[in-house]
DNA sequence: ATGGCGCGCGCAGCGCGA
């Protein structure tokens, strides 16, 4: 079973380069972030026609995620339940046994901003319920783009960005805080290749000078752990004409699809 | 990372992302 993340940066711009990327590497499940269009939009029968069920919760301009699955979407939930939030960041569903929470982490802006509060208040209502979620599925995967960069290794420049919004302790202690649920983050469940990222800004030519971040992520429970047999980020697609400014991660699961 | 780009909205230029 694979399984794979990627924000978008809108929908209706990267549509051609999901299905494309959808054709390539046919994962199981493909879950969406920055969709940033309304579900009466949402571009449904193009993904229809290329194999894939589809769960979505947009919104316009800002925010929206997907899940895209070849198997059907049992048990889909929308939001953090209880927790009251206009911003469509949180889409769960059940595929194959496994459940599938797709999340878009509020970026935060800076860490003197109320944004930056709100991230963390954020990440702890997340955690509260996943603790709970994780009793009802021990099959669990947990994917999307997190806006943290766990590690001074996952940040091409640990120094610049030391205290920086997406590589400030409060947020890895935030991260630290979903792997003590007994998450595990599946890329480092292998060896990888040196400065390995999934984000790079538009600006700078951040790119082609690989100055990026790793804060894309698939965590996994216990058990998915357990039958994780590889994980990578594929850079290819930000080489794209018109490319998101995150690359897609993936993870390959031992298990029946 | 002082900004530089790309997106949505909407028709100019701003807010936002990361």
């Amino acid at each position: 079973m694979m399984i794979a993340t990627w924000n978008v940066n809108s929908l209706k711009v990267r549509l051609p380069q999901v299905l494309e990327w959808l054709a390539h590497y046919q994962p199981d499940v493909l879950c969406l972030q920055e969709t940033k269009t309304e579900d009466v939009n949402f571009q449904l029968a193009e993904l229809t026609a290329a194999g894939y069920q589809c769960a979505f919760s947009g919104q316009k301009t800002y925010n929206g995620v997907a899940i895209l699955s070849k198997q059907p979407l049992q048990e889909i939930s929308y939001g953090i339940p209880g927790c009251v939030d206009t911003q469509k960041r949180v889409l769960a569903a059940t595929v194959n046994g496994v459940r599938i929470v797709n999340v878009y982490v509020p970026n935060g802006q800076s860490v003197d901003s109320d944004k930056y509060q709100y991230k963390l208040g954020w990440l702890k209502e997340l955690t509260a319920w996943l603790e709970v979620e994780l009793k009802t599925y021990p099959n669990l995967a947990l994917l999307g783009d997190y806006n943290i960069a766990p590690e001074a290794r996952d940040v091409h420049d640990p120094k610049a960005w030391e205290g920086q919004v997406l590589f400030s302790e409060p947020e890895r202690a935030a991260f630290q805080a979903l792997l003590n649920l007994g998450l595990q983050d599946s890329f480092r469940l292998f060896e990888q290749p040196e400065k390995m990222f999934s984000w790079w800004d538009y600006r700078m030519h951040a790119f082609r000078r690989n100055m990026g971040l790793r804060i894309d992520h698939i965590l996994l429970s216990a058990a998915l752990a357990s039958a994780c047999k590889a994980a990578h980020i594929d850079k290819e697609a930000r080489k794209a004409e018109r490319p998101s400014d995150h690359a897609p991660v993936i993870t390959e699961l031992n298990l029946k699809v």
